[in-house]
DNA sequence: CTGAAAGCGCTAACAC
DNA sequence: GTGTTAGCGCTTTCAG
């Protein structure tokens, strides 16, 4: 039979109220009672049951992460933000649950009801996009919620972003600073956020440097690489080698698409083309020439999640957008036009 | 105030005991009221609360996955496993829930009541090391378990394997088809019992093709590129060329390892030295030369550990250890040499 | 500082 | 086919 509190309670000699009571710290329970029962416990091998727990209190803290999809193993985004969320937990003995809801099963049940089902005093969401269900009912939400990448106004909800239209506008400087001028930008996913912000910080830089818009172009892609090989093998085809000296691209996986695309077309980069990436990826430095990238600090996005989380649920701060420093990182992708 | 499973009961005008069997699936409710039940409930919002079911059931099903450590991000096997794992739940409508656990609070708490504590059936368990302190209190544990790529013998214990011994005995053998014969080795993680199985298959090879071992070189590193560029460094500086053609290296991370220090110390892949590696991540197909390697399957390894550990569970089957197939993937970081 | 007792929301006998 | 009721293991007033 499984130990309860009650056993504890009996061997200790004490009453089960005085047990849970010494398991959760409460200030009046005498250092000595305390001490026995915790002693007296190890011995049973008792640990208390969550889902009783749970049942009869209000204010036990739960959180979890939920990814709004089944994680894309091609990516390393989500490993790094659930291992700078993880961090944070450990750090700080929390325990964090993760799960992996869908637009399907979002559609059955609301955040709401999914939390409370749970007992979740609140919770991260991660890899939602502006298409699923949850960016709907999410802002009605009672539960305090921490987004990532993308803003969901709410009563309790925070997020944490990346400034992507200065960071896309510094790596677009950073080129023309080089003396690119004709550039053709591999999009991301057409509905992101981040791609439009990013295109913006492309667009601010331009604009910044009298670069006219018509000698641009924009390939839509999604953010992985297969998109974008095509949408790159189709571009050189149909064009002449002298309408681009660079690509923009606004992934990492992008990036290698294009590289590939290039290589395959029988360039070189950065010999013919520069290509630049956007996410820091370990991945970046795997390839040859090794990406020049801007790393967003996805492990601290994760971290700082939860950190956020954390402090809403117990009430030491309210919802607020945190932005996340990120850092151009110059690598082998790129060259400097020599005039 | 949150609804309850009273709140549906009195307004479909039926006790809470048959709202329970409604939506539990017992038999022996009439559709009628069932449907009446499920649309009250709709309608009122409401969701069971699983602490409360889970402390008055014995027989629900709660399935987790537990990693033994902060996930290794730089290492896209995690993500596979997960990914997998949660492929498998969402096509059989099941939840779960991941958990990390690392060593310190293994020894905190013991496997058994963690799962006690969470109300769990089974858990999954992913990463587990061989030094890790579940290893020891594992095999005595009443609730099931599967672990990845490790054996645990235990009552109620199911593991899901590479034939580690066979795959890299056929990687070798590629190699020596392609006439090589003298090879160092890029030994994994020295404890770990993949490296070892991986290790005596490559003698197995040595063995049928009647080539000596003194003529081979085991260099230790971990699954990780870094150690294994310092060693090969070290091995380039300190042999001459003609010593060694191939490099075997037990996981994909260190080839880029190897493939990197070779090319920082002027030689070429697959000009100079063959490299081929072991696992099938993705980011073998980034890096220039693409690399050969063996595809583990590593997503089906997670799907698989779901299965089987959810047939456990409900008693389907018993403990068993599953072989997932792997296939060799020729690729450009090898060449044949010309005798 | 300690204990008695009333639930928390649900399930599972069992009775009808 | 439906309802009554006794818990599941814990927290939390409230008395002492």
């Amino acid at each position: 039979m499984d130990i309860s509190i009650k056993d504890v309670a009996k061997k200790a000699g004490v009453s089960i109220a005085t047990v849970s009571k010494a398991f959760n710290d409460y200030p009046d329970v005498s250092t000595n009672t305390k001490e026995k029962i915790l002693k007296v416990a190890k011995n049973l091998g008792y640990t208390p049951n969550i889902s009783a727990s749970n049942l009869s209190s209000k204010s036990k803290i739960n959180m979890a992460i939920i990814f709004s999809h089944v994680l894309n193993y091609k990516s390393e985004y989500s490993m790094k933000l659930l291992y700078g969320a993880y961090k944070y937990a450990m750090e700080n003995k929390l325990e964090i649950a993760t799960y992996t809801i869908d637009s399907n099963i979002q559609k059955e049940k609301s955040f709401d009801l999914f939390c409370k089902e749970h007992h979740l005093s609140g919770a991260l969401l991660f890899g939602l996009k502006t298409t699923d269900v949850y960016c709907n009912t999410l802002p009605s939400s009672k539960t305090p919620y921490v987004t990532v990448d993308i803003k969901i106004p709410g009563k309790n909800a925070s997020s944490v972003l990346t400034d992507n239209v200065s960071a896309f506008r510094e790596l677009t400087q950073y080129l023309i600073n080089k003396n690119h001028r004709k550039f053709v930008i591999v999009h991301g996913r057409k509905s992101a956020v981040v791609s439009v912000e990013r295109l913006a910080g492309a667009y601010e830089a331009f604009y910044n440097n009298n670069i006219q818009l018509t000698r641009n172009r924009v390939l839509y892609s999604d953010f992985d690489e297969d998109i974008a090989y095509d949408e790159v093998t189709n571009y050189l085809k149909t064009h002449e080698k002298k309408y681009v000296t660079a690509f923009l691209c606004m992934s990492d996986l992008t990036a290698i698409g294009t590289i590939n695309a290039i290589k395959d077309m029988g360039y070189q980069v950065p010999d013919d083309f520069s290509v630049v990436g956007f996410d820091g990826l370990s991945v970046t430095e795997y390839t040859s020439p090794k990406i020049t990238t801007v790393n967003q600090n996805i492990e601290l996005k994760g971290y700082e999640a939860v950190k956020i989380l954390y402090k809403m649920i117990t009430k030491e701060c309210k919802g607020k957008n945190i932005l996340i420093p990120h850092k151009l990182i110059s690598r082998s992708s790129d060259k400097e036009i020599i005039l």
